[in-house]
DNA sequence: CCTTAACTTCACAATGTTCTGAAACGAGCG
DNA sequence: CGCTCGTTTCAGAACATTGTGAAGTTAAGG
């Protein structure tokens, strides 16, 4: 069986889950070269690229790379760390790290509260449109909660499945 | 004190919330149009509105609200229904169903599940990159699970907080 | 049936978004 | 201290999205 190992990896397969991984964030709001940046990073033996490889494998110019990779670390989803003894920077997506990004649509999450909060308030909280806010308001309030919990358990999970693997 | 009831509400305090609420959902993802007929629903009394009434509140033109109806309708965060006797369609936003829709991007993750299954395949469940995307890949499986049994304990916790008044 | 009200579809214009090439910047090295 | 490699910034072109007006479709009511 050809199992792929090591350097000798097909480009073609790789540039193939690159591009439909990332058609599918795409779809789900993410830029589109933001997500293709991070699926490739995802879908590299180390979890780290410098910029020309990224700019390479992807065909685009080292700005595109530049916007996309700024844009990421904003979102917590890589981390950029620079290579010693050069000027080369390298960008990294860490194992855990991005699972607490996806879920850090709570700062998000946090921007709808505050609208609806102000709506329940203009609207009257006994009026039967401030009830509907008050009570959207509620559901994500349970959610942010439940998910800090979510994550706790997945970690538990994960040390157990992988952390011995 | 003044607190607006029935027909009495102040339109302007009520477009003020639509346009801010939709504003964070269009920054989370959503569409403009349809982002601004959901606000305008969540913000009306009954949770029903017209086709004529959202345009007018929004200013827009049939054709629009047509488009985003059709979208939300899509998402499964609004129902539409045929007021009997007469040519005129209404729309809903029930209460709990959009919820669901919200926790539905299952149908996304869903995509994500397969795009990233499809990944280990082809560059090999051994390799390393073959390796963090199974993790990505249980990460959420894992997330899946636990999103029902989230929804079921809010749905008992709604019961409990607004079933009884 | 024919009229008409309501919604939908379609082509296009307006508007945004996104990537590129070129120039500016800055950190390491001679 | 200036050269050079790598990155960033910026203006603008290519591209995509979105809303409109007008024509088309469907069904209620005369």
């Amino acid at each position: 069986m050809a199992e792929p190992r090591g350097t000798d990896r097909d480009p073609e397969a790789v540039s193939r889950f690159v591009e439909h991984f990332a058609a599918q964030l795409v779809e789900a709001g993410l830029p589109r070269m933001p997500a293709r940046v991070f699926a490739a990073l995802l879908a590299s033996d180390t979890g780290v690229m410098t910029s020309a490889e990224l700019g390479e494998q992807l065909r685009v110019s080292p700005a595109a790379v530049s916007g996309a990779v700024r844009y990421l670390a904003q979102q917590r989803m890589v981390s950029r760390e620079r290579e010693p003894g050069s000027r080369r920077e390298r960008y990294r997506v860490h194992g855990d790290q991005w699972y607490e990004a996806l879920t850090n649509r709570e700062a998000v999450i946090r921007r709808w509260e505050d609208a609806l909060r102000e709506g329940v308030t203009s609207l009257g909280e006994h009026t039967p449109a401030g009830r509907r806010l008050a009570e959207t308001l509620a559901f994500f309030e349970f959610v942010e909660k439940e998910v800090e919990a979510m994550m706790d358990r997945w970690r538990a999970h994960r040390e157990e499945r992988f952390g011995c693997g």
